[in-house]
DNA sequence: TGCCCAAATTGGTCATACCAAAAGTGGTCC
DNA sequence: GGACCACTTTTGGTATGACCAATTTGGGCA
């Protein structure tokens, strides 16, 4: 239970390590903290301790801590920094939550889909009511495009993508732009998404394709609010399935 | 253009700072990059020049600065530290936001309120779904009990606000709790709920309590959702107009 | 005019020192 | 024996100074 923070020490190669040293020690932290090595309420090493077991100075580690902090995960007071609760810590844990097990916790990317597919309705419906005629016209076509050129569940994907940030641009909502932020990056720095591109077959995304136009032509909010709930919760049994196999019956509940 | 960070250096009182030099500055630089003070793609001072400006030592400065990146509102690099755009950082940045002027902008306020509300009712669908009998049983006499004493919108207020809470512990859906925990701490840092308690009359609270009630009992999550909906609305209406009618008129639109 | 290299700047890191507040310790008094 | 209090140690908060590596900058050369 000592250093050997990482495999950068590697003795021949001259790589930079590209990453600061309070990242690495935050990250190496983190995992422990979200793994559950030490009770809520208890106290951190001291910051002299820590800097000693990662053999670096003070500032490195009371950097690190500084981020940890901001998490929410710990707090920090002259007496030393005491474990607080996962839950109720910042939507920022997430990403290093998923990537705690080689496997992300099926369950946890299930809470993630539900949460995304509520607030990406949230966009689309508020995008329905701001768009102009011009920008209406915009999204049919593009989703007309994708109907007729459909070729590849990859392909498609991407131009999905694109295309629910361009309501989210429309429906200019900065929180909900703010939370997919924070979602985002907490998911695409592990990869989650690839294995979801090629899970779905054409027929859900055909349906969300149709269903949205059918929707921003309409200016019907209703329409490809329920277009979009469909979607995501097929995207949702697919992927809990894939992971829940995968995953060793190990439900880690938080 | 200085230092002159807060009005802590009061010359006589001997005030502990009750809050780290780091923390100092990185609200002050905060402030200046969410005013705009710099462009995008702006390099900001070097830490030797900010750690002048602030009379402190660079430590201070760096970990002031490595706050914000985590705030993804700059990049520090070697070479300088950059500025990104508010629109791509973290939702940690909307209580900053709100706080800019001595009144918080009111289509943000507006588009928190949308936002609470939509993960507000996911969090009733799902309790709806996840609650035992018991919890059932024990939410509707709560909700009996909160209609019969109705007494103040004040005192109401707390307890609607533990009420979804223990929607929200029984949904068990951690990213929705873990977003509504920055949501949270970003508004309760700043007041704003104070002078929302008094501006709704009964007549919405009740509503939002038999609704409640109605759902739970028959476990109907459609009704739940819309009473929750129903309930913000009128909320949100409010406190727009009052928002708006202070604000003189600059909708500082970002 | 445009390219390239050296100098200055800047972040990354460490070591050391000092202060104030908290935590831990032990003794005293009831 | 237990509660209270003063003292010592530990711990975070902060500043200073120094060195390295990478970037940036600016000037000189082709």
């Amino acid at each position: 239970m000592n250093d050997l923070s990482t495999s950068m020490n590697e003795p021949f190669s001259g790589r930079v390590a590209n990453t600061t040293r309070s990242a690495e020690i935050a990250k190496v932290l983190l995992v422990e903290i979200l793994r559950g090595q030490f009770r809520v309420g208890e106290r951190l090493p001291s910051e002299r301790d820590l800097a000693a077991r990662f053999q670096s100075g003070r500032g490195a580690v009371r950097e690190a801590l500084s981020q940890i902090e901001q998490l929410r995960l710990i707090v920090i007071n002259p007496g030393g920094a005491r474990i607080k609760s996962v839950r109720d810590s910042s939507i920022a844990v997430l990403g290093p939550l998923l990537a705690l097990d080689e496997n992300p916790n099926a369950m946890l990317v299930d809470q993630f889909l539900e949460t995304f597919s509520v607030l990406t309705q949230l966009s689309g419906r508020r995008a329905i009511v701001a768009m102009s005629v011009d920008q209406q016209h915009a999204l049919t076509k593009r989703l007309e495009v994708m109907i007729t050129s459909f070729t590849s569940s990859a392909l498609i994907h991407d131009e999905l993508h694109a295309f629910l940030e361009s309501l989210g641009e429309i429906s200019n909502n900065l929180v909900v732009r703010l939370i997919g932020n924070d979602l985002k990056t907490q998911l695409f720095e592990r990869m989650i998404f690839e294995r979801r591109k090629n899970d779905l077959d054409k027929g859900p995304h055909l349906r969300l394709l149709k269903g949205m136009k059918d929707g921003i032509e309409k200016r019907n909010g209703d329409l490809l609010s329920k277009a979009l709930e469909e979607y995501f919760e097929e995207l949702r049994v697919g992927v809990f399935q894939l992971l829940d196999s995968e995953g060793d019956g190990k439900s880690k509940l938080l």
